[in-house]
DNA sequence: AATTAGATGTTCT
DNA sequence: GAACATCTAATTA
């Protein structure tokens, strides 16, 4: 079943966040199939968090799509070469968002390889905010601001993950945020290789 | 195994 | 011009 509106447009997206993780991420490009296990994510906040792009209000060209209703798909380009897909949440006019960093593949190997040039279907294949984008084809230019509920990109549900499953840390890349870098908002499962970074110690919340 | 360089668009200084 | 929610291949040890 499809999430719905609902689902995205509650005001705490660290909630959401932790909701989101083994959930399946499907895209349905032009007759091609391919879906998988968000296995690893970060929250971030639309006010008082650095971290995050439309922090404080600011809005440019780039961050508008986050805020929109929440179940769109807010994708911009990181370092000029990756495409990162983000769920925004929240209502109209409230920045939230959830940025997906790893999945599992489940359905479309064969294509996800295709469009990641490799041989195998190893962790290196989605591990990682702008490899899972290359293997479902997510792109800044046909898919920015795309409406999730949608028969494009959606997400499908999936059995709710334990406490004890889900590692939390710092989010990664964010040092620049000062105070926010040390909010505790990624969360990626305990028991699967599909994770960008472990820590050596996992930590549960 | 760990570190480094190179790829390069958008946004801000 | 600098920094950036990154990834890969090459280099060093």
């Amino acid at each position: 079943m499809k999430l719905e509106r609902d689902f995205y447009e509650r005001n705490d997206v660290v909630k959401i966040a932790q909701d989101l993780l083994g959930k399946t991420l499907v895209t349905s490009l032009n007759g091609q199939y391919t879906a998988g296990k968000i296995t690893e994510l970060e929250a971030y906040a639309g006010r008082d968090d650095k971290a995050c792009h439309a922090n404080d209000g600011l809005r440019t060209k780039r961050t508008e799509a986050m805020y929109w209703q929440g179940g769109t798909a807010y994708v911009y380009l990181c370092y000029g070469i990756h495409h990162l897909f983000n769920v925004v949440t929240n209502r109209e006019g409230l920045a939230d968002a959830v940025l997906i960093r790893a999945i599992e593949p489940l359905e479309g190997l064969e294509l996800m390889q295709a469009r990641r040039k490799k041989p195998k279907p190893d962790k290196t294949l989605s591990s990682g905010p702008g490899t899972l984008s290359a293997a479902l084809g997510i792109n800044t230019q046909q898919h920015y601001g795309l409406d999730l509920l949608g028969d494009t990109i959606w997400i499908e549900d999936a059995p709710a993950v334990r406490k004890s499953d889900r590692v939390v840390s710092t989010r990664i890349g964010v040092e620049y945020a000062e105070e926010d870098a040390l909010k505790p908002w990624r969360f990626y499962l305990k028991d699967t290789k599909w994770v960008s970074k472990k820590l050596k110690e996992d930590k549960v919340m």
